[in-house]
DNA sequence: GCAAAAGTGTTCCAGATACACCCATGA
DNA sequence: TCATGGGTGTATCTGGAACACTTTTGC
């Protein structure tokens, strides 16, 4: 791909796509195969080429690096973009970012997959340094998910359709990196009117059976400030 | 200027500049002298060229269309972006935001002013419709604003260098858009610990004599998440 | 009967809210 | 003396945090 295909100033999109792998929060991260930053580990992303959107290079760019498409994961509403004269050691950059929940998904397979570069989930707490500032940028898109996950259903994504208290609260645990308390998890999660029983227990073991939830549909984003 | 000047997709920088006028917030508006949302107000802003940051831009926009210089203002520390197929009828488009805090700040006087555009200052409680999705990014500005005067000194920026604690609750009544108790105010503004006496008192009039405040220099910046 | 997860209430504390009067000054 | 803004304290409410035991099931 030639340059003159690019945008000036630099225009990218960056993708982070978070599951939840063995009740810890993950991401999806790959192995830089060019220079700058050749070898380290990044976030998928990609120039945005003259005649497409965000949203579409976006499509490209997990397709292609990770073998992962978009209609397997569920994108936060809005994106977000980033502006540093200092991001880009090449100069001037903005990068468009897309937050993207999943479950149960395995890099590669995607039959458009080519170029591939080693893509894998690292738990949150456990990154390698990463290229250019997405540290940073992984940093911001998680307070987001965590802002998110006390206004909205968003944490739905993450889980299957039903779910116990206890994988929702172990959901929780692991955005928020801490354990909870049971009960206050209960009464708060309650109060938010995020979930609703469905009906249905679960068996699944030598223990008591548990009442099943899911999300609503239908959430509010309204945030909070001080002073309201 | 010809197009090809511009970035492709679309980039381009919009300034939010807030003042206190009256005890009322206000945002500064433009009233659009071309196609599209001719004679629709709006931000200032304009096209990133090539060979420009989107603070030099910021800088260009601002003195050509409204005669105000940034060094006049306070920035925001980080620029914040949008993007959106939808934003602009002509296509594409990324566009990052400053917002910019003044104080006595008069349109038009800068030497470099061309092309002015009917510059003025709008009290948000009055803004008429605004082009592009503008109205959204006046209210993502104003939500900041609130945010960050909770947990650093911006409001400062629109407040002489000592001021009384009336002063300083009629600023956060502006942005807030709502009266506050006068007793409950001083005592939260206290435990957020941004501001300290001078030790000077203002004798300005038939009453007595206040003592001034003014906002410490350097501020955390943390904002809250539930669940911490 | 025991292991394993499900389920359940109360106390305490901190921070927010509501609320009314006296003070110091200049005219 | 009066008009104007400056300055102060308490009671109540609300939401968050801490904390331990009983229940139901499969094996």
């Amino acid at each position: 791909m030639s340059d003159e295909n690019f945008a000036f100033p630099i225009l990218t999109v960056d993708a982070v796509v978070f599951q939840l792998v063995n009740n810890k929060l993950t991401v999806l991260l790959i192995e830089r195969a060019f220079e700058p930053f050749l070898g380290r580990w990044a976030l998928p992303g990609e120039y945005i080429p003259k005649d497409k959107s965000s949203h579409q290079a976006l499509e490209h760019v997990l397709v292609h690096k990770t073998g992962i498409s978009t209609k397997q994961l569920e994108l936060i509403e809005q994106p977000y973009a980033f502006d540093s004269p200092e991001r880009d050691p090449r100069g001037y950059a903005v990068t468009v970012m897309y937050i993207s929940l999943g479950r149960n998904i395995t890099p590669g397979g995607h039959k458009d997959m080519d170029n591939a570069q080693n893509p894998q989930f690292f738990p949150i707490t456990e990154l390698p340094e990463l290229a250019y500032d997405h540290a940073n940028i992984v940093t911001f898109a998680r307070n987001r998910l965590k802002t998110l996950s006390t206004s909205t259903n968003v944490v739905g994504a993450l889980l299957p359709g039903a779910f116990t208290f206890l994988q929702l609260q172990d959901a929780y645990e692991a955005i928020f990196g801490k354990s909870l308390d049971k009960r206050n998890f209960r009464k708060k999660m309650l109060s938010l009117n995020l979930i609703e029983p469905t009906g249905d227990i679960a068996k699944d073991g030598a223990h008591r059976p548990a009442q099943l939830y899911t999300f609503r549909k239908v959430q509010s984003k309204n945030l909070d400030q001080s002073f309201d």
